[in-house]
RNA sequence: GGAGAAGUGGCCGAGUUGGUUUAAGGCAUCAGUCUCGAAAACUGAUAUAUGGGAAACCGUAUCGAGGGUUCAAAUCCCUCCUUCUCCGCCA
């Protein structure tokens, strides 16, 4: 199986190596491709060289087995000739898996080809404001930060959640946890009533499905793993859900098949020392509703369309203010060929933070996972999408702060008071 | 964690003394014959990847994964993975 995945993503960088080389310039990539080709050049000599050699044994062997079968004397056979061919083929094998080794080891860090839509750019500085949807609040009254806010209404402790687990974790309490659990079921309900079949899926995983949707190799760092038994925590669900169809082949009629998916989600969020240290926004754990698209390729771009629709929805029925941003080549994800991400409104910063990632990542981890469909009994490889339906945690913390009211207590939105059952969160002190 | 059994093509299932076996047989699917039409019956086709070729076609690899023995491995040896059964332990 990994060895038809190399050949079919060498086989495209091979015929579109300018193209190829273009896009590992706009995303602050540097690959050395030429390396790559003659690594390539150098496996097919080897490979027609040992398909040579494999005929010639072949037929010999297929001759003794032919006089054995006759009883007949095949001592004959049995030449030095033969046992050379034999190491040779070894050999000319033991060259062959080392250099298409050093082919995966290339190919495996290349990161996605960006769509021509995506603005070429150095970094976050370069997005694209698409469009501002719903208005931030005027308040009359400095707004707090949401930690200030949860800890004196008793619905947030950092200080527990520091004893119990270090830093950048959360302990909810009170109304806070009715809050998290009305947030999440909020969320599956609006999708499920969109087209999306809910699933649960295992928060550990192996390697080889952390490879297929590109977390690793390059990744790796950013990720908690448990050495004993060689697992991952999956930063996203999107790790669990989208290798469900790893190693399959769909029928036409199957697709699309559209997710949604609640889990927890776990990062190391290693090299992100300074920010956002305090509250939800960035912990190493936490609570995610994932929305995630199997879809023919011609539908991709459509599909992206209305998965940033399907995400974006949640924030308007909660009526919090939110921007969609188009990322540039220098901003997007290892495996995404085109990102939205969903910004919402921090009335305490006074700033828009990222809520929800949407991206389509064409065929790029379906090569990875090799998840194929039937076109007019051709195997086509299916193009996957996903994107945060949208962060728990963050929604619950921009909740707090546009919500908040001078007295300290806290309103909820009210598409959310039928799971909370109630409707305002007063400070008990 | 301990003991045992098994993993073959879309599915079922042969193969177990290594040798014209990519793999019998059945089911399913597709096409054709027959029929007014259908069913049945009959005939034929039906894996994937990759290399060569305009094509017909030819070559190579693949019988859970990886490695080994051999001129030759689905068949023998080693490691790993998965599933099932029994025991133990815990929810």
């Amino acid at each position: 199986m990994n060895k038809v995945e190399k050949m079919l993503d060498i086989k495209i960088i091979r015929e579109n190596i300018e193209k190829v080389k273009r896009a590992m310039l706009a995303r602050n990539q540097n690959i050395d491709l030429d390396k790559l080709l003659n690594l390539d050049k150098e496996r097919k000599v080897l490979v027609s060289e040992i398909e040579q050699l494999r005929i010639k044994r072949n037929r010999w062997s297929e001759e003794i087995g032919k006089l054995k079968k006759e009883n007949k004397n095949i001592s004959s056979y049995f030449t030095s000739d033969v046992n050379a061919l034999k190491n040779r083929i070894q050999e000319q094998d033991k060259q062959l898996s080392a250099v298409e080794n050093q082919i995966e080891d290339f190919l495996i860090r290349i990161p996605n080809i960006p769509d021509e839509s995506v603005p070429i750019g150095k970094d976050a500085i370069d997005n694209k404001i698409i469009k501002f949807v719903g208005e931030p609040k005027k308040f009359s009254f400095n707004p707090k930060y949401h930690w200030e806010i949860g800890e004196k209404l008793d619905i947030l402790d950092f200080n527990i959640a520091s004893k119990i687990s270090g830093s950048r974790f959360a302990v909810l309490k009170n109304e806070g946890c009715d809050l998290e659990r009305a947030i999440i079921s909020f969320f599956l309900d609006i999708h499920k009533q969109n087209g999306y079949k809910e699933i649960m899926m295992p928060y550990l995983v192996n390697r080889a499905s952390m490879r297929g949707t590109g977390q690793l190799p390059n990744l790796e760092e950013d990720l908690f793993r448990c050495a004993n038994d060689d697992l991952y925590l999956i930063p996203t669900a999107e790790v669990s859900v989208t290798n469900i169809y790893r190693d399959c082949v769909l029928k036409e009629s199957f697709l699309p098949q559209k997710y949604v998916s609640y889990s927890a989600c776990f990062r190391r969020e290693a090299g992100s020392y300074g920010k956002d240290t305090k509250g939800l926004i960035r912990n190493h754990q936490f609570d995610k509703v994932e929305l995630v698209k199997f879809v023919k390729p011609e539908a991709s771009d459509e599909e992206l369309e209305s998965l940033v629709l399907d995400a974006g929805s949640v924030l308007e029925l909660l009526k919090l203010p939110y921007r969609l941003v188009l990322l540039s080549t220098g901003d997007i994800g290892f495996s995404s060929s085109k990102t939205y991400d969903l910004e919402v409104w921090f009335a305490g910063n006074g700033m828009y933070k990222e809520i929800s990632s949407c991206s389509n990542f064409k065929d790029f981890q379906a090569r990875r996972m090799n998840i194929k469909y039937l076109e007019n009994k051709k195997r086509e490889f299916v193009h996957t999408l996903n994107g945060s339906g949208v962060a728990v945690g963050r929604t619950f913390a921009a909740i707090l702060e546009n919500y908040q009211q001078e007295d300290g207590s806290v309103t909820i939105p009210e598409v959310l008071q039928k799971y909370t059952g109630f409707g305002v969160i007063n400070s008990k002190k």
